[in-house]
DNA sequence: TTCAGCTTGTGAACGAATTCACAAACCGGG
DNA sequence: CCCGGTTTGTGAATTCGTTCACAAGCTGAA
């Protein structure tokens, strides 16, 4: 199974993201080679799970052996498109974009942040880090200038689907949305939608229903 | 089928979180019905998906007509758990930690932060808003004090196991966490993760492949 | 070399989630 | 009341993802 034949189920790509976290520790603790049963113990799952997820990218193991760290690590940083830096622009340099540029990890993988636009005149010119902040009217032409890759959408919900449309235009083909609203784009472009509230209403309707069941 | 003989697919669930949102943006608008092609179109899915997933809740629709909003969101926000006021013990008050306490949804979905825990002696004491830090020795007073139901992890990943163990252990049955760690807890309790970093890895993904994904 | 002990890679079985397709139900008008 | 237009609820079919089970392959030791 060749890795340019066959897609990578979505699953598959969120767990070989934590399965490259895991390795990374791995690396640093000096182990040199490590069983799907060790990566699987690690990440909660079972090791003929690791073991499909791994097939999908072609055969990197050896038999009775395991896969060597190192290895592993720089086939898991290439699927994962890690190996160049992506060049991102923050919409949004409210709360929640603040945080986000501040997450040193980000940056550690390889995504730069070097474009920040948010529509408040008080915060337009003002500084975050060493960026400084621009003007909503100036998107196109940053995102232009500085080679943008993905967009970081970090705007309260009314004002994010106007902003999009403008990024989908001036040619970004990836999108990660923090507002609360469902996003429509034209196919070929990928979003992944990050909602802080939709994982804390299934816990509380993980709670309710507990409660019912012991009742 | 009744709201209680069977369990709602956990994919089914993060999508009522969605509905229920796009509920409240037609109960805004004055609309008193919706059928589940609206819904579907609001919502990226499809007419059938959408009756399917509100299908395990009961049967809430009128043929030839569709769901009455103002019925459908009370339903759904009775099955979310979103009835009642949960109390919420927020650890780590750095950036991400920050972010959380000050995001207004929260509240306003019932989500209430009582409780702020953070490790560094030289934020123990401060406030965020009108809550006081306390420190991480004062963890399982404080969450039995407040009645904590749900607690946010927003600590660095190295010491998110330790806390959380004690958190369990104090009786608190459902996590939400930010720390990019893969927690192990007991059966039971229940358990999301939020991570930053695996959204924007499976874009990465996507842009190096040229395949693209939506959610 | 041969053997014992592990571990991978993968077809096949299984299970879960999505889509399809249509009978049943409802509304308003004539 | 009955009919035409509309929309739900749901078995059946399909697609997608996970788990099982085992042959094949590697290592190190004798």
């Amino acid at each position: 199974m060749n890795e340019f034949t066959n897609r990578v189920p979505d699953a598959t790509v969120r767990r070989l993201s934590l399965y490259l976290r895991f390795l990374e520790d791995f690396g640093r603790s000096g182990v040199t080679n490590v069983a799907s049963a060790a990566l699987a113990e690690r990440g909660g799952t079972t090791a003929a799970q690791v073991r499909k997820d791994l097939s999908h990218l072609g055969s990197y193991g050896k038999r009775g052996l395991g896969y060597s760290v190192e290895e592993l690590t720089r086939v898991l940083r290439s699927v994962l498109g890690l190996d160049s830096v992506w060049r991102v622009a923050l919409l949004g340099a409210g709360r929640i974009g603040t945080a986000l540029f501040e997450y040193e990890p980000f940056r550690r993988r390889g995504f730069h942040i070097t474009t920040v636009i948010d529509n408040d005149p008080a915060k337009v010119g003002a500084r975050l880090g060493d960026i400084r902040i621009r003007g909503e009217g100036e998107l196109e032409r940053a995102l232009c200038e500085a080679r943008i890759d993905l967009v970081i959408v970090a705007v309260p919900a009314p004002v994010a689907q106007g902003l999009v449309d403008r990024v989908v235009e001036a040619g970004v083909r990836a999108v990660l949305n923090y507002a609360p609203v469902q996003l429509r784009l034209p196919e070929g472009v990928a979003l992944r939608n990050v909602s802080m509230l939709v994982e804390l209403e299934c816990l509380s309707h993980a709670l309710a229903r507990r409660v019912c069941h012991s009742a």
